[in-house]
DNA sequence: AGCAACCACTGGTCAGACCACCAGTATACA
DNA sequence: TGTATACTGGTGGTCTGACCAGTGGTTGCT
């Protein structure tokens, strides 16, 4: 006689404790910003130790869902939507994403999303992004602020696209990139071209010209990619001489 | 007399955690589907406790870059590669997600991901689609059965384009939206002329045909959201009386 | 040879203690 | 009075060591 299998309701506690946590999501008792009751009091009102209900917490930390801060509390993330953000660079050494491939999805969604911005953008959208643009011009002589707005600039792209999710991989792919720019960006020469670009992006959006917005954003990201790929190349040469743990396998994506 | 702030060398156990098997991963030392040493060994050796271990561990495992065996090991995820897939659905459900963005995002993926299958598409790629069309024909009568050939279908030609980037981000989509067409496909009509379609998308893909792919794509991803709303609707209304948990919540998409 | 019981090994959970961090408050000093 | 400092309570972070719970191979009986 075969003893039947427990119950195990929701087997392992981790996983009670996701479920939990979705449903008071999904039915409004938990909205982003809100603060989670704190985990002794908390892994008391869910019968289980507070071992599980961290590794729990972890689970959503990791996805995003949630942010920790030590000594303060757990929150619902109120961000913009993030994909497994920090999973990309992760994934990518794994399976060995190439440079030119997170360029080509960038390139697609994200002249897609131009399009979308084009055709739905509204007045505040509108705003934001001139804000962006004259930000740029301002800082064409100071890289590491100039990367700032540029990102800022893509991102209010994204929202003005009206579509969430579209705008979460972005900014998945795009935060994957972002590690890399930072560090090349020192040397990046004709911002103020590159500020023209935008400010043209922004006049097509504006504009409600879908098919001129896609081609322009395609056309910067296209130069962009180019200009970064330089950047690297004298990134590179420079830095040469240190030459830690197997520099060869950087070439994939998945660099710090 | 200000106290230095300590080092904290990579702050956080979890991140030293995380940094060690990213660093295993990115000089080969770790393969997909390889094996970590048990965890209380581990732990020894990294000079950690075997909580933080196992934190560094569930932070890993819900990306998906880790996947865990009670009772057998710790293992490199080997499978196709996931963004959080898991999280599509705890984050819509925290933003709001509307069931049309979802499919706008598939539509624009995957369309334009026809298109690059049919200028890389392999000659693998090619008899791996047509073997699943003629699946598809032979499961015309069998609703889940038929599901599954579709998938495998949109999969190939995930895999076709040769950007296993774009290829994740329409897998976690399409993984989301999967739990949903599992319970409506059995009331699914019409499925001949869903094969149909497919068998004209291979038949463009395999003659390189870019455009004539991305175009029937579009038709076809057009035509399946209609289909599927309207067996929602048919679900809907033949389910209505089991209410459970405020069911006006699901209106968003993040339904189990 | 076949099968059942067993056992060593692996991850999963628990409990309780203590550490590290942060924010607000009370206190000391100018 | 105003400002800096120290304190304190509460929160997450880590550690320890014990025990629970699946897995899969081994052993020993029939």
């Amino acid at each position: 006689m075969r003893r039947v299998k427990k119950d195990n309701s929701e087997t392992h506690r981790t996983m009670r404790v996701v479920n939990h946590i979705r449903s008071l999501i999904e039915d409004g008792t938990l909205q982003p910003g809100d603060r989670l009751p704190p985990e002794r009091e908390f892994a008391q009102s869910l019968k289980i130790s507070r071992a599980s209900l961290r590794t729990g917490i972890g689970y959503l930390a990791a996805m995003g869902v949630m942010k920790v801060r030590h000594g303060v509390g757990t929150f619902v993330a109120d961000g913009p939507p993030e994909l497994g953000k920090a999973s990309l660079g992760l994934i990518g050494a794994l399976h060995g994403f190439q440079s030119w491939q997170m360029f080509e999805a960038r390139l697609i969604l994200e002249s897609q999303l131009a399009a979308l911005a084009a055709e739905r953008g509204k007045q505040e959208h509108h705003a934001a992004m001139a804000e962006e643009v004259a930000e740029m011009f301002a800082s064409i002589e100071m890289p590491t602020d100039y990367l700032i707005h540029d990102i800022l600039f893509h991102r209010i792209v994204s929202q003005a696209s009206g579509n969430p999710i579209l705008a979460a991989l972005i900014e998945t792919i795009t935060s994957a990139l972002y590690d890399d720019r930072r560090k090349t960006v020192e040397r990046s020469t004709d911002l103020r071209e590159s500020a023209e670009m935008h400010r043209e992006i922004y006049r097509a959006i504006r504009a409600r010209n879908t098919a001129e917005a896609r081609r322009l954003m395609e056309q910067h990201l296209r130069m962009a990619q180019e200009a970064q790929g330089m950047e690297q190349h004298l990134e590179r040469k420079a830095v040469l001489p240190r030459a830690k743990t197997k520099p060869e396998a950087r070439t994939a994506v998945g660099l710090s």
